[in-house]
Parts: C-alpha cells; sequence; structure tokens
DNA sequence: GTTCGTTTCAAACGAACGTATGTATGATAA
DNA sequence: TTATCATACATACGTTCGTTTGAAACGAAC
C-alpha cells in the first residue's frame, strides 16, 4: 500500500510477491490482500490475472530498455567514426538494470525468472523487448572487435547476459557463501565488476580445444 | 512411456513436463496421462508430488556432481604441486553439465529455471549440492590465480555459473536470435567456447571505473 | 441535489487441484 | 491351494483457484 492508487498497489503487492513466491504461486487473493483493495479489483483493473502480469513487466522493462538506448546513442554520438569502447557498450547493456536491481530488487529477480518462463506469452514479452538491445550490442561490438567472427560475439553476449540475469536471481547465494563479503551494496563496484569481466570476456582469443582428450 | 517401470515412466515424464510447462503448472495428471499411469500412482510410488519433483531432482543432480569431483580429482592428481590449469578447472565445472543437457536437455531446462526458483526448499537442493563444488573450484581458483583476491574469484565463478545455467536455459532464443548459426549441435564446440570465454574472465585485470562519469 | 460514470464491495460460480480411501489384480512363496 | 505383498485401479473429498455478477458507494458536473 505504498502507491496512491489502486491500481499502483496493485502493480507493487503482485511484483513484489511475484519475486517472493513466483507468478503461478500467487494467487490474486494474495495480491489484493498485501494491497488492501478487494478481490475483485484485480479483475476491475487488468481485466485478468494475465493482464495483471503484463502490466507489472511493462511498467519496468519499458523504461529500461530506453535507458539502454540512450546511453548507446550518447556512446556512439561521443566515438563518432570510431568503435564505441567495449566496457562502454557493456555499461550501456548492463548498468541500467544493476541501478534499477539496487532500487528495487523485486522487479528484477521476478524477471530473470521470467526470461526463462516456459509460458511462451511471458518469455516472448521479455525476448522482444531485448531483442532491439541484443542487435544494437552486437553492431557495436563487431565494428570494436573486427577479429572475433560474429556468430561468437553473439555467444559472448549470450553469456553476458547470463552472468547479469544470474546476479539478478541468484546473488544472494554468493552473499551466503562468501559470509556476506561479495555483498552487492556498492553500486559503482558490482557495475565496475562485471564491466571488466564480460569486457575481458569478450576480448578472448578463439577457443581451442581444452580437456582431458 | 519410455522406461521399464512405471516409476521410471513418471520420473521421465514429470522431467519432461516440468521442463516444458514448470512445475507449479503441471499437474498430477498431466504427469500421469504422459507416463500412461494411473493418477494415484504418484502419491503411491513418491507420496507427494513434491517427492516426485525431489526424485526427479536427485536422479540427475548427483551423478553430475560425482562426474565434476572425478575430473576435479583427476586434473589434480595430474599437476601434482603445480595449480591445475585454469581451463581445465572450469572444463570441470562446465562439461558435466553440457554434456548432460545434449543428452536430455529436459533435465537442465528445468534445473536452470529452479536453481532461483522462489520455494526455498527446493532451491536449497541444487545450492547445497553445488555448494561443494563451488569452494573446491574456488580454491583451485585461488591457487591458479593468486594475484586475484578471493572475493573477486568467487564474483567471478558466479558469473561464469551464470553463463552456464543460461545457456541451458535460453539457448534456443540465441539460436533463434542468429538464425540457427549459434547452435549447439557440436558438443565440443560448446564447451570449449565457453571454457575460453570464462578462463578470459577469469584471468581479467582488476576492475577499475569506466561509464560516464 | 440529482445525475452519471467510476470504483469498490459481498457473494457465489464452475473448474482444477493434490490427496485419501477402499478395492482389484497378479506374481511369488509356503 | 492359499496367503502375502507390491502395485494398479476407480472414485470421491475438501480446498483453492480465477472469474463473474449485481448492488452499493463514491466523486465530480451541472
Amino acid at each position: 500500500m505504498t502507491g496512491i492508487t489502486t491500481k499502483e498497489n496493485l502493480l507493487d503487492a503482485a511484483e513484489r510477491l511475484f519475486a517472493e513466491r513466483g507468478v503461478k504461486e500467487t494467487s490474486v487473493r494474495h495480491i489484493t490482500k498485501a494491497a488492501g483493495s478487494h478481490l475483485a479489483s484485480v479483475n476491475y483493473h487488468f481485466n485478468t490475472k494475465y493482464g495483471l502480469i503484463r502490466a507489472v513487466i511493462s511498467r519496468r522493462i519499458e523504461p529500461l530498455r530506453k535507458k539502454r538506448f540512450e546511453l548507446l546513442d550518447a556512446y556512439e554520438a561521443e566515438a563518432g567514426d570510431n568503435p564505441v569502447p567495449i566496457e562502454k557498450i557493456i555499461y550501456a547493456l548492463v548498468a541500467p538494470g544493476m541501478e534499477l536491481y539496487l532500487k528495487n530488487p523485486h522487479f528484477l529477480r521476478f524477471a530473470g525468472r521470467m526470461v526463462s518462463d516456459p509460458d511462451r506469452q511471458i518469455r516472448r514479452i521479455f525476448v522482444s523487448e531485448l531483442d532491439p538491445v541484443f542487435f544494437r550490442v552486437k553492431d557495436l561490438l563487431k565494428k570494436a572487435l573486427p577479429e572475433i567472427p560474429e556468430a561468437e560475439i553473439m555467444w559472448r553476449i549470450h553469456f553476458t547476459i547470463g552472468a547479469m540475469v544470474h546476479t539478478w536471481t541468484n546473488h544472494s547465494d554468493l552473499e551466503l557463501r562468501s559470509g556476506g563479503v561479495c555483498n552487492i551494496t556498492n553500486e559503482r563496484e558490482i557495475i565496475d565488476r562485471i564491466v571488466t569481466v564480460c569486457a575481458a570476456a569478450l576480448r578472448a582469443p578463439l577457443h581451442e580445444s581444452v580437456g582431458d582428450a
């Protein structure tokens, strides 16, 4: 009940409960109770529970993509004809999410699980939202890393996204394992870390065979 | 109905349906129908649906940890007093999972989602199973990378796990985006790729500030 | 002060869920 | 043959689910 309107209260409550319990595990009765509104309010404001889910997602995900594009636009303008530095490309991909996570971890813990949700319709929301960012980042990295084949660059962006999403969903496990040392209280530090590490991953020489053979 | 016994059929069907639809979204009626067994068979063989879930997980996850330890043991014996090469450490962490995924993607697509499941009991199964591997890998990497602080190494293992898990759960998105180019038909290639990239990530110099500030 | 569109309310609906109960079957061993 | 046991069966119970309905309460406009 932090919001002003019933609609906002429902979105806030749903976002939190979806992150804490999961979507299917959260009933509209849970949500409306937490929001301090009536059982029927979800159907009134969002038609169906599914409509509420979509509203919870789109409320946050659109600003996120916008912010990423703004950063990429700025970096590209700044670079002119030169390739945009790799670190800045990754920064634009990673930083907006991490900033949002530190402000409100609920949504991205939820989102981190939903990007791999078995429900095609839900996953499509995230995939189609990420698509333009992915291709933009791919093109910029291709220019910055002409010696790496395009397919390899795409794989490495994929890994970077994996590291980012895994941090949203599972950093608390790491914090526990490290006895609290690996925490994310310092926003700047965690963003710099993931940028540095993923930039090194992107610059890696092409793979050769390893292992026991 | 690929198995011999009802129990195996239930495990197979549940594993597949959990991956395709999700756990909560899969009813025991779905499972028993797909397994060609009777509705009550789940409760007879596994007591509860929850018991079936645990059985599905433990059937695969224990051999996985065992295989990882076998590889690490072999590499450590081979290295003697020298540090185990970074690539081999990562290989032991990553290869057993990728091999299993290519043989039977159902379980690891399911598992990749369950490692971040909101249900504490379920997530604990995966976390507690991964813990010994994590610490073993951490100690070996610490020896191989004495110039990197321990906390930083733990972060980078965390990112590596993220890349691996994201590949289990979302590689089909990448395959789609790349028009089929980024596929995982070649087992050796995908393992080598992730090993090379993550090794480069682990060797990265310590991070400095980047971004727009 | 009445009207009207919006929002909230109480109550109930049918459907699907996990589980429990009691019985039937079929192989094995005495 | 008979007793035993693991397994499979049909069926129903009680609960929870998302949704619907129709009336009540509200606030702004005139």
